[in-house]
DNA sequence: TGCGAATTACGACACTTGTCGTAATACTGC
DNA sequence: GCAGTATTACGACAAGTGTCGTAATTCGCA
């Protein structure tokens, strides 16, 4: 029996790659995931993937007869994993240099300069009376 | 002769071990590197685990009789790109979506709202007035 | 009910990575 | 110059992943 998994770990690029396709398509056969991924992919090789992410528990499948495949996992645990590494190879854990790398990259446009001045105004609200804020 | 690569794809976990070993030691001998990695690894595991990132080009030797290694590729390089995909993944390459993740993730302190209200400030001016912008 | 097509199960093969052991080579102090 | 040690080169093995081919099974329906 394929083996629940709580935990995350680091996955492979080429199963980032497979989870990523199911997110946008939520379910689909194996056919169907030959036509998301777009790639020329061979349709034994899409079969395979897909049924060790299965064994991992890390994708579901049903037992109709075209078998429908779909995310075990949702995009926040594994970006959230990703993230925090990242966070954490960047700037040792801390998110203002993380930020400003962002910003710095590539530049921002004034929408989003806008966009970023009410996320922090947000977030100022919520450090300074931090009422009852869920989570 | 080892190949020289001058794209970085996105590198295995374990890789990335070594290279951060080497960002903090500049550079280091096999014994040292061991010392360095901490972990119960084998001598003769950490000697081909850096030749084959010498062999990647990722990673620079010398031909002293010690061999000195050293990473060939910056922080920088490896890190750009792990934030490109990120950025990509999380958001579809846009910025603020993930600035929200990142500050809603664990909240930030009044210092770090501070500073990231002065990094926008910043951010403004050069796009406001993109008097000379090189690029 | 039996055939052809769709679907699934299995297993194979190459490559990468982590882990070593052992053989070959280079140095060093006598 | 040589024995003994430090260093390096090579090759091996297991696990994981990407790629398939082929055999087995199940359906739909004539």
């Amino acid at each position: 029996m394929a083996k629940k998994r709580a935990k995350v770990p680091r996955l492979p690029e080429g199963e980032i790659e497979i989870l990523e396709m199911l997110w946008r398509e939520s379910a689909v056969t194996i056919h169907g995931a030959q036509q998301a991924l777009g790639q020329p992919i061979g349709y034994t090789t899409v079969q395979t993937r897909l049924n060790r992410l299965v064994d991992k528990g890390l994708v579901a499948r049903t037992k109709t007869r075209p078998a429908q495949y779909s995310a075990a996992v949702t995009p926040a645990e594994v970006r959230e994993r990703d993230l925090e590494t990242l966070v954490e190879r960047v700037s040792s854990g801390r998110v203002v240099p993380l930020v400003a790398h962002l910003i710095n990259r590539k530049g921002v446009t004034p929408e989003e300069i806008a966009e970023l001045k009410a996320l922090i105004e947000q977030a100022e609200h919520k450090t300074t009376k931090p009422k009852g804020g869920k989570r």
